[in-house]
DNA sequence: ATGAAAGCGCTAACAC
DNA sequence: GTGTTAGCGCTTTCAT
């Protein structure tokens, strides 16, 4: 268990400098001779030198790692985490970013309120730099805890009212419009909508652009049915609007998985997607393939946003002004065979 | 970004005690008068003080930090991860183990040639003291890396032939063996498999426990088609079958995508599912429920499992001998619809 | 039971 | 261009 190994001390003596210039050829300055250069990488070579973390980030006062928190409550967590490839877009846009950077992405996860504290601990103590987070529930205590802690943040989404954090966002009111836009070009009399939860404000402003674009059309009070993210939640609120709205002839989804549990009650209902009732999700992900039949959804750039969450939080760590900056971005339409 | 908090120092001043008795005090350690221990708790909390990792990583050399080593190849690998429940599980299992000992668990991928030296260097440099890895690929370079820098490792499945690394793994054969007698008790008498890669062990392993199973009760050379783990692969290798042998009407896939895909192709072609043909997936992933009808399938105590892996780190970095150990667990039928 | 003091391995002034 | 030196904040003997 005594990993201990080389130590720039070790690979001083044994290229016969001091240990400042080994240092030097390390963290790559300038000012030392070619040839001393060479001296020294061939030293570390030999010995099989790895610099030691714990030791440079104490002087330097930087961990070189930024933390990407998930973060959301409730039984197997991680397990719908892993079940929602948007989770993998985040992951893929950020670490993109953060690679060449030279910062490790660390990704923890905060299911809980001692899971919570300990990511928290984990970066006052310096563990990571800072944090980009993404939040899955709408009250969630996490932001507010990071911003007491002074820990430099970004965010996926909007932070809680009233907390200056930095984040980008997705414009949902537009993915809203865009899905009832759509429906009514396609020639849909009676369209309707199954909600994302309404106490989340991505949810609120989806709806309300879906509404918006209705009523500027001349169309008011579409059926909407609250889900839950879920491809249960999407198939019972699909029950419940076929139910008390037989005529319904669209449907714009709020999230991919409830389009397809959508899909589902209207094909065993012998309706047919999109003839009888065409059906628009939301985005992008991997089951808007996979759904029979395929699904038209509006997707969001998840690995732009979280490129941008990256390199705001890069700016940050570099000393950029404290201002916590914003940046909104837009969705866009894709179109496949269910509406 | 001048994040510099209170250090061990200043709490000491304001309690009035010296570093030490603060450092007990912060580490738990006996021998410490409740009188004082109150003192400090309280100076503690007044000053905001969090130990700074990097200094006690320092001296104790331990950064009480282990890595969930993801690793694989390809584009969007994160994506494609983050879209299989089976990583969900793992990461569920290993967390739970490792709150509560005081460890922070991080996540780390390691998807490209870059990406795993990165990672590797993380962890000769000490950014962790050990790796928890999952490897997706056959030939995959990490675990031989990280047993040549000397890091504590525990895989999910068998290392690669001549590596003594420690591991836990499914019982492969047992689970293919399973799947053989539940179509065979149903009354199949056409069984046919679509097969994992056959370059994975576990993919060899799986087949030739579901025909030792047949060959016992006097079947032999059952159709089999090789498949690529996914939804598309799955409903291609369905397809060969139902054109050579159409006959089947049975069919064991080694992973619940592909079994999804063949029930998709299966329904194209009119053949109910399980009336003409049964299927049996592998896994028990969540589209295993999704899937329309359920799936029967092969399920792998995941979460023991990760579990088991994250113990069998932990007693290593304890100082417990350093033979590498194994585990071997048992899958268990999980009976559905589709069979 | 508590304190004093010696480093852990590294970077960054500061001399030369 | 290179070496010397002073810490970074903490744990841990060793005295007391």
């Amino acid at each position: 268990m005594d990993r201990r190994g080389p130590t720039l001390e070790d690979v001083a003596r044994e290229a016969g400098v001091s240990r400042a210039t080994v240092s030097r050829v390390v963290n790559g300055v300038r000012n030392v001779d070619p040839g001393i250069q060479d001296l020294v990488r061939r030293a570390i070579e030999r010995t099989g030198y790895a610099p030691n973390r714990a030791a440079r980030s104490l002087v330097t006062r930087r961990a070189d790692t930024v933390a990407l928190l998930v973060s959301g409550a409730g039984d197997a967590f991680a397990a719908r985490v892993f079940a929602d490839p948007f989770f993998g877009r985040i992951v893929s846009g950020a670490v993109a970013f953060l690679r060449g950077r030279a910062m490790h992405p660390v990704l923890m996860f905060a299911e809980s309120a001692p899971a919570r504290q300990q990511v928290v601990d984990y970066l006052r103590q310096g563990g990571a730099d800072g944090a980009l987070v993404v939040s899955l529930q709408a009250a969630d205590p996490l932001p507010e805890m990071l911003y007491a802690a002074g820990v430099p943040v970004v965010l996926f989404a909007r932070p809680p009212e009233g907390l200056p954090l930095a984040h980008v966002d997705l414009d949902h009111r537009a993915g809203g419009r865009l899905a009832a836009e759509h429906l009514l070009a396609r020639g849909c009399r009676h369209p309707a909508t199954i909600t994302a939860p309404q106490d989340l404000p991505a949810g609120r402003d989806r709806l309300a652009g879906f509404q918006e674009a209705l009523t500027r059309a001349g169309r008011h009070g579409a059926p909407a049915v609250e889900g839950g993210f879920t491809v249960d939640s999407g198939a019972a609120a699909m029950l419940r609007l076929l139910d008390g709205h037989p005529e319904v002839d669209g449907v714009f989804a709020a999230n991919d998985l409830m389009a397809q549990g959508a899909c589902q009650v209207l094909s065993e209902r012998g309706r047919r997607v999109p003839e009888d009732v065409a059906v628009v999700g939301f985005d992008d992900s991997s089951v808007a393939v996979t759904c029979r039949p395929p699904l038209t959804t509006v997707r969001q750039p998840v690995e732009k946003m979280a490129a941008a969450m990256a390199e705001l939080l890069a700016a940050r760590l570099q000393g950029a002004g404290p201002e916590p900056e914003r940046l909104l971005f837009r969705p866009e339409l894709v179109v496949r065979a269910s509406a």
